[in-house]
DNA sequence: GATGAATGAGTATTCATTCAT
DNA sequence: TATGAATGAATACTCATTCAT
């Protein structure tokens, strides 16, 4: 009868996204145990008790906030398997960088709040989280470099294992250095604009294509 | 009269290195604002106004535990520059990540307080810090590849940023795995033993090497 | 325009006993203050509000419960007093004592709610409630022991008065013990079977009568 | 090194025993529950911080309070055992209650949040602190009532387990009513002097000693 | 008549910082 | 120099009560 997600999932449809950007937004911008349910409400102008009500406790708010985005995360990869399957390896890793760059652009808070949790161990549902992305990005990643290497695009000699690996490795910091870049306040460390980094996509693409030496 | 420093380092050298260690452990395990001066004093056994009085405040203390670890930090990348000028590119590199290996298995705390710090926008000292690592990386890492170029053991049309800046993440994003898989507590994400991580050393310089395309 | 309570009067028979229940559970529990209206409709699975139509307030809850307890309590006293009219005083004493243990069985959770109010002085109708229970309890022994003295059954230098307030403490005591030894959760400080408690009735009745000393 | 007693124990006699003052005092209106720091600290014009340096928490200030008043109430008990030993069992027995009036004109706040105690099943330390009082109780009734018996002064038909249970009700109750007639504030149901409750000593003492009934 | 979302003053507790001793 | 008691604004969270629907 009192689910708490039922009064909020019943608010109308304007407050209840202000109420959901103003809590992402503080989570971004202060982590978990920073942020301040006081400081959320006070910018909604809202009682303290309605949050509460919707989301039960601070917990609470994040779980539902960053459990909706983690759907959201997947849907791409997905989508982008699926499409671009039978094409060429280091273009579908193109497209994918090209793609985490598009959702960092629509959802940087929730990206943001990702990036703090890597590393701040007490993040609630971090472990379940991480794992899940991790895993994520493994079973998206495999199948492309087993296809590879039968279609004959990837060297035969390699151990996908390690390759999933290099592959993981270097585009996750391909889009830190996105968001790092791209997003308002605070993370700033490199100064870019878009277009240079949409061409380091293409190289860095290139460079996993052809390796840096000239011995290859 | 007296710079809040100067009564800290007057102490006996076993007490003063004591209360580096604790403090060091504080901000490792609890990042900058979720470490609390209530329990490193009571570790400690000193009194509170005394940890105040050496640093003058919370902030204080970091500042004066970052500043040492900075100077350890940079002195392994240059003695690596200086020991293996004139080797083959690759084999520098991969030097350089067992070197850094090691940095963290001897300053695993300093480490993770470096990690943190990577997307808490709120640590003291955070922007001078970080471009200060990232200033010593490609200060380390351009030579490197200019070098690389010239004696041709890399592919003369590289563009030298774009290959750093791909240097640089593969390398970080492996340091970052090494941690992760040793640091005790917290952190583990991944499982690995310390050969797999070693193999690995050697199948990513391979992998910047060859690349992992067939057409090279 | 209409009374709180009509509300509540006009409703379904056994909706109106559950919520009566209900609110009665949860005041024997946890008291007048510690007692929690969100409980109390969260187990009926009720609107928050209706219960407040029903009765105003947390306190006309409490009021309304405890007015129809009250009336349960009384009406016992005069059943032994008439049905044991002429018998032997210390018998009817007994019979009283044995009237407690079936009011207490009967309604538990109305007993337990007296007994916390006996020392908490902010419950609501403390005070005419329990000048009401002393009242009833004086003016059931008064006629007892005064006719206890003419028939010649106590003796004749008895204060009636002080007679009066002895009985009156040793039965409490009595029923005290019974409720605590029998009530489930919470109260039990006395490990007693029923039999053993049934025992001390015809003890205590002893002991009124012929007291502990041998000089008598 | 920091124990909460220890700030607490080096403060100015003064203010120490107005701290414990105002929060017994708090405690003895409200019970535990029901009690407020705020209020606490605020009658006291110090900072709510002190108060938990001083006890920790809230169930560390009340378990202070009341574990020092748990020893003098085993004191007197002693001294009466100790002082009339040899003496008329009901002369021992109307002392004993004159002592325990006295103990509760000398501490009627812990007196108040005893009986508070005893139908509030949630105060902290209930269980083991009235087990102790009840312990406390039999260890000084027993001994009399067997020594009673052997010196002839109690029927040697008695149980003796039985003589005990209805000496503490009858004595118990008797302390109630005294507090109840002469504590500040709250409790008064009674009313009645001094005078009239000490005749009632003697009375109830009587009472015990030769019983109501004219057939003894 | 019934609902349940909104309220806001209330709760206990923490913690960096100051300063008299 | 070292101490540690005092501070007070901050924290997350609760709950009786109101009122528009």
């Amino acid at each position: 009868m009192d689910l708490p997600q039922k009064t909020f999932e019943n608010l109308p449809d304007k407050k209840r996204e202000r109420v959901l950007a103003e809590a992402t937004l503080e989570f971004a911008e202060h982590g978990y145990h920073q942020a301040s349910v006081n400081r959320i409400v006070e910018r909604l102008g809202i009682a303290k008790g309605s949050l509460f009500k919707y989301f039960g406790n601070k917990q609470g708010i994040f779980e539902y906030i960053f459990g909706h985005a983690v759907n959201q995360f997947k849907k791409p990869l997905k989508d982008i398997r699926n499409t671009t399957s039978g094409k060429d390896f280091f273009e579908r890793i193109e497209k994918s960088l090209l793609a985490g760059c598009t959702f960092i652009t629509a959802h940087p808070h929730i990206y943001r709040i990702y990036l703090k949790m890597l590393f701040q161990e007490d993040f609630p549902l971090r472990n379940t989280f991480l794992s899940e992305v991790r895993q994520a990005s493994t079973k998206f990643l495999r199948p492309l470099v087993d296809q590879g290497i039968e279609s004959g695009q990837l060297r035969n000699d390699l151990d996908p294992e390690m390759a999933v690996f290099h592959l993981d490795s270097v585009m996750d910091r391909f889009l830190q250095s996105y968001a790092v870049a791209h997003l308002d306040g605070g993370i700033g460390l490199y100064e870019a604009d878009h277009e240079v980094l949409e061409n380091k996509a293409r190289a860095v693409t290139d460079f996993l294509r052809h390796g840096l030496g000239t011995t290859s």
